[in-house]
DNA sequence: GCGTCATTTCGCCATCTAACGAAATGGTAT
DNA sequence: ATACCATTTCGTTAGATGGCGAAATGACGC
């Protein structure tokens, strides 16, 4: 019940569910995430900090950078199951898909640019 | 994506996740489902207006009383599958199976005697 | 009609949560 | 060693949420 309420709460939140949806195409580091939400890296850190505790992503360090992925079943089947359901879910969802689009184009973007932008603004 | 929010945000809550499982069981009367929560009767009718409001559950009124029931798909499929799934996860742990158990129990009371007592206490 | 009774609505309070900026951390490169 | 830089931690603040009791609602039975 513990296992499971965790992941329900750290789903209870709108962005928390973009950042699940944008890392089932994959990897990324905060520094993109940071640009997709929109938000202060402080908080998408908080963010990725409750959807770690809930076992929902796993994260990798490279250098200065740390990326974050969703997690493997190995980790929690629940959290996978629920994560992989919701995503199906919201796939449609206009807001999803504008973030699928934006983040194609934040990929491209080198990430020491990115970083340096996020910076300065 | 707001559908699906109001869904995972009404089950991000651990009373209400109760409740979804218990109904799983079966339709239950408000005074039931307030004397296996252990709750105020406005608490609990609280509750299940956030979960109607998802469409996670239906009611029906019969007499002075109102019987609340898992959602049919045709309400909304995102509900029922999540409440299916959310269901299946928690089904096991210790807290379910004890209301479970107790909620056994509780349905052999007779309505009118359970009201009765919610009233005195 | 009138009281009774199950449930809901309302108003309030305590606690939690998401957001930010500032400061701390920990790795890289000079 | 030192400066730099991505990320995290901390402290604070505004708003959301869960809890209760009191009052409103609406159905039943006399």
């Amino acid at each position: 019940m513990r296992e499971i309420m965790a992941i329900l709460k750290a789903l209870a939140d709108d962005n928390r569910v973009r950042i699940v949806a944008a890392l089932s195409g994959g990897e990324l580091c905060v520094c993109q995430l940071v640009e997709l939400l929109e938000l202060a890296p402080s908080t998408t850190s908080k963010h990725m900090a409750i959807l770690k505790q809930a076992r929902l992503v796993d994260s990798r360090k490279e250098g200065r950078w740390i990326f974050y992925s969703l997690a493997e079943d190995r980790d929690s089947a629940a959290a996978r199951e629920i994560a992989a359901l919701v995503t199906r879910l919201v796939e449609r969802s206009k807001q999803v898909r504008e973030d699928a689009k934006r983040l194609k184009q934040i990929i491209k973007i080198d990430r020491d640019e990115l970083c340096r932008k996020q910076n300065r603004c």
